[in-house]
DNA sequence: CTTGACTCCGTACTTCAGTACGGACTGAAG
DNA sequence: CTTCAGTCCGTACTGAAGTACGGAGTCAAG
């Protein structure tokens, strides 16, 4: 597994983070995670903050948002070119709140849907369109 | 663009739905769509009930959900097979729930890294990536 | 009854997000 | 010093969700 204290090899970094070291180096290609150095050796080594950043990556994938996006929200971590940063990050907010708006709309239907299962036998038109239909 | 009081053509169906022509194909071909009748010649005619099927199904894969789940989740428009239906809806409802929590998350990060925008200049790590990191 | 827009259908191509593969190399353990 | 799991890198393949294309058929209007 060769992790020792400079650091986590790529093996051992897929396995923390939970993704496929192929995974990593797609990443990688992409500009997503950052190429780290390689002090010690040909063998490159990471940290804590990598698996944070891929964790992250995982969490905004599951919410919808692309893989080109993501790279969006990540440049806001450098702090530097603030008014860009702010101007992504009100852009992703409406986004979210969009998306809040609909899976609440979502929850509710589903909630309602499965509490009066067993009431509702011939129904024809389904909640679950109407409540998305209804924008 | 033929459409009559028989209904809409595919072309005027797409249009209202907001999909493309091929689109509408290809979903039938999954069998997200049924495959209209042809009782006025062998030109197909679509309602208003598929077009709120197709809205439908946009809404959901904004959400995250996949083509194949969204079948799954039409499947509970007939109201038979009651107890699969319920079964269904109550993972959907857990995963709609996670999303929520998720979203919710990222919506106060969001707004808070917009709020303070001007504040932080130089700082290293950024509270997006804490946020979901902390599940 | 011809024309031209639209439809039908199959097949092929595209993008996104990985996954798999294979040959060369590295480096910790025996 | 050898060995062999693990790494490196490029290239190729996969599956999901469409999109494009081309030839044949249809049908409303002129």
């Amino acid at each position: 597994m060769l992790a020792t204290a400079r650091g986590l090899s790529i093996g051992a970094f897929g396995a923390a983070a939970g993704v496929n070291v192929e995974t990593i180096r797609f990443y990688q290609r992409k500009g997503l995670l950052p190429e780290p150095g390689r002090a010690y050796g040909t063998i490159r080594r990471y940290g804590e903050a990598d698996v944070a950043r891929v964790r992250f990556i995982k969490s905004a994938q599951r919410l919808g948002f692309s893989l080109e996006e993501i790279g969006g929200l990540l440049t806001l971590e450098d702090g530097r070119h603030c008014a860009e940063a702010r101007t992504l990050a009100e852009q992703k907010l409406d986004d979210v709140r969009a998306k809040l708006d609909d899976l609440r709309r979502m929850e509710s239907v589903l909630a309602e849907l499965v509490e009066r299962c067993d009431a509702s036998r011939g129904t024809v038109t389904c909640p679950l369109i109407a409540a998305l239909h209804a924008h």
